[in-house]
DNA sequence: TCGCCTTATGAAACCGGTTTCATCAGGCGT
DNA sequence: ACGCCTGATGAAACCGGTTTCATAAGGCGA
């Protein structure tokens, strides 16, 4: 009686089949070569041993490793869920998962991440960070724009990677032209965190739209995507001389934390403040007031991403490097007409 | 001129370090065992070359991965994300990366996921899904009972898989001696969907505790955890014979969509319902009333599967099998007492 | 009947590391 | 001067698959 060491491996199945180690192996691969009744046996064969591939050493000499890496800077931000969802789904029809790396927009996290691309252990990335890893110039950086990789939402600095997003500048203008035509004259915004790329388009497009309108933006307050900056903003802003009649906030979460930092001082949501946020995150319908927002196609951003980078991979030439999805606006009840004065 | 053909490998550093592969081996996995000056040479080599370790190669050999696979039912649910932040932190402490599989509560999607820890791709699993993977009773299944595998959140079928988490059932009692004491009498739950363990324990807990205080459950709506549901639920509270004053939902979005219902059906909350929500998610503290919530230890119940998980992936015996973290009730304004009537 | 082509299968090389075992030089006690 | 031990290094086996190339059997046209 053998020893028993481990799980089962392709020379077990080989063993018991009465076949050769090479016969099983391409009954995984490509099944139409073989006969029926090896191909029987082998199955047969499989089954009693519970059998299971070892996608290492499979990885390790087909050099794909049936793995997807996404890298985000923050795995919490519901912005990222659904698109998610449409990256997982392409995925998965592609035969590959997901490895998800949260870098918390640590540079340093980044690239040991995206090592694993070098590293062979997967083989595409989905860039959803807007920051290329690796030092400008570096071999690595250069290693890293001949490998299947796409940018997702922001792009990102070096232009031969391919992009999926929105126009973010024409939302940003869009939400200015909204506001002006309700008959706000004097608009502010809540900023993403400087030196993101969203933050630049949205805060340019809104400010090309306000003064196409002749609308001013009194200010711009500065956030970092979260509820609580938000809040922080919105309370600067009533500190303000020249006191706005409405807002654009560059994300749902600070635009909700704006309307409860609002609410709690006394100055009502739309009555007193007009309130305009991004993304169309699920919250959005269900805070009180519900909130007016532009909606990005969350899903269907993830599904071209991972098609992309997909398409990559198998060396089919993709059509267009740049695909830009089209947004759509979400008017509900947190922007109003101004209130006289 | 020799021909290049990808990365480099161990073979060219050792090449032109003029040392050994074995020694260029030594060099990453222990240095300690290598002269100073050859170390220094294979360092100058390896940088020159821009090497990196192929990680399948090494887990084929060593037997282990690198890699820590989360299964979770809904990546969207942004009680997961503090969660996920907690896993990940010590997953990197132990030198590991985090593949995420998204189930969708599909119990097919979650086998494949599963087959990874076969498959030799990962070193060990954390279950926030409730569910074990494969058949009970099946061979599969019963490999997976020996892997290093632990429950986060729910428990699972077998008392033999470790567990993290709160006392949901205590939880559930304590929310509902908090309504008593605040002079509701007629209470209802809006719970999770059934067969959930979560869902179980936190009906029965507050069942259990208006038991306890002379209270009626007048009636349990059933949800999915979706805010959707939470509207749904709170709309059918509202049609039913006998009203409750004050509704306990099993969870925050469930309890925010109720809100939202609730408000937009002309019932204010918490004049005219009280509301409590579970988990304490980012948006319970500014949606608007701000939501009474019990508050679950997310990131330490993350950092606790994890150390438990990494503890018997390097084989050391975990202490406790079970670990009951602490939950807090937070009070905000969504529950207040009832108006008379 | 012979030669050629096709189909089914097997032997062996290979992917890029890790690990075991052997070798070699030098230091040291007697 | 000799044997023993230690520390540094190298040769080769190994992990579990995939792939290339060879081989054997069978079909078929001339």
């Amino acid at each position: 009686m053998r020893e028993k060491k481990g799980p089962a491996t392709m020379r077990d199945v080989a063993e018991r089949a009465g076949v050769a180690l090479t016969t099983v192996s391409r009954a995984f691969s490509d099944p139409d070569k073989l006969s029926p009744a090896t191909l029987r046996r082998i199955a047969d064969a499989s089954a009693e041993l519970h059998y299971t591939v070892n996608l290492s050493a499979r990885s390790l000499r087909k050099r794909s490793a049936g793995m997807l890496l996404v890298l985000l800077p923050d795995i919490g931000n519901p912005f990222f869920s659904l698109v998610l969802k449409g990256i997982e789904e392409g995925a998965r029809e592609g035969g590959r998962v997901l490895l998800i790396g949260d870098t918390g927009s640590d540079a340093t996290l980044a690239d040991a991440y995206a090592g694993q691309l070098d590293a062979g252990t997967v083989d595409g990335m989905i860039l959803i960070d807007g920051r290329l890893p690796f030092a400008p110039n570096s071999p690595a950086r250069a290693r890293l724009l001949r490998a299947p990789v796409v940018a997702l939402s922001e792009r990102v600095d070096d232009p031969s990677i391919p992009f999926v997003g929105i126009d973010n500048r024409a939302a940003g203008r869009e939400v200015a032209h909204f506001l002006a035509d309700l008959g706000h004259r004097r608009l502010a915004h809540i900023a993403g965190p400087p030196g993101n790329g969203l933050t630049a388009l949205r805060a340019q497009g809104f400010a090309e739209g306000a003064r196409e309108r002749g609308c001013d933006v009194v200010g711009v307050a500065e956030g970092d995507w979260s509820i609580d900056s938000g809040q922080a903003a919105a309370a600067a802003i009533l500190s303000w001389p020249q006191r706005p009649t409405a807002v654009f906030a560059a994300n749902d979460e600070m635009a909700i934390g704006a309307i409860h930092a609002f609410a709690a001082a006394g100055v009502s949501v739309p009555g007193g403040m007009s309130v305009v946020g991004f993304d169309d995150i699920d919250f959005a319908a269900v805070v009180s007031p519900a909130l007016t927002t532009v909606r990005q196609p969350r899903f269907a951003m993830g599904r071209a991403a991972v098609d992309t980078v997909t398409a990559r991979i198998e060396g089919r030439t993709s059509a267009e490097r740049v695909r830009i999805l089209p947004f759509q606006r979400v008017v509900r009840a947190s922007a109003g007409p101004p209130s006289r004065g």
